[in-house]
DNA sequence: TCTGGAGGATTAGCGC
DNA sequence: GCGCTAATCCTCCAGA
């Protein structure tokens, strides 16, 4: 399995502050997953928005990932898919 | 890929005003986005701190995870469990 | 939790068929999952032998993903990247 | 994309023999991937009867992962959960 | 209910 | 050899 073994308390501490450190570490992850969570839910809201303003749903998430892929990667993917495909006498 | 074609503006706006709805929209899920990517990497951080304190990062989520369920869910899943090991000769 | 109760054996067989029954559809899985592991690891012997013979893993994976988007539906990706990012002021 | 250029003919051949062997080492990949993808499908299959059968899926899944984790693993992993859900205060 | 997409966990490849 | 990063695989959940 290859665990650590349950932590000791790190140098002169007592057992109890190592509990507390635990514990204060997993309150903060959860503290995180809930504004995380609070994120997400305005990002379903702006979508929600963009629909009953008339855009896709899809057609947004489309964009925003669109944009995300710089021009020059965009075009170096499409060249190369030519090239190989070509290479490869694709059957389009 | 079968997505819908470009929105009209709905209502008696131009293209313009269309456009730049859509823009406000793509950009706000943009920075939503991003501020959730921050709070993600917190808890990634989070969790290497916890690492670095001896922890067991696998061990952590499992805690995290853990406080999610309510106890009668908890139990009844353990019943479960041992139903179905004990079926099959497990040894635990 | 909503999960079902634990499987009565079907009809007038014991328990032990039942059993049985679980045990089976077990190995079953099990065989199948270490065929498919043995697919897995074929598919990485050729990627393998594809860098051996100077080929570039990441390219050679690239087109294996790109021969599975069929033209039309690059074409259109293109399209609707290129209207959109227009209607957007696109900074490229 | 930061990908290499095509690679030349390792060796003497021609650039039709490169492109040969290439094409050859693609259709390998996706016959596997093929060949994979029925597996995948017969392993929903099996877990679907199963669930007609009046099993329930997560449990067979829990099964299936429990039986490739060896007894002294488990033990270990058992121990340590309470170690850490202790620390915690946790129900169980 | 069922399918597609997002998220998380695991694993392979790589550098120290 | 181990830890890290990145890609893959799988699960879960929202949406149709």
């Amino acid at each position: 399995m290859a665990t650590q073994p349950a932590p000791a308390a790190a140098g002169h501490n007592s057992a109890v502050d190592a509990d507390d450190r635990l514990r204060l570490l997993v309150e903060r992850v959860e503290r995180l997953e809930g504004e995380k969570k609070g994120i997400q839910d305005d990002i379903k809201d702006a979508y929600a928005e963009g629909k009953l303003s008339g855009y896709d749903v899809k057609m947004m998430k489309f964009i925003v990932a669109a944009r995300k892929i710089k021009p020059d990667d965009w075009r170096e993917m499409q060249m190369l898919r030519e090239t190989y495909c070509n290479a490869l006498g694709l059957p389009w």
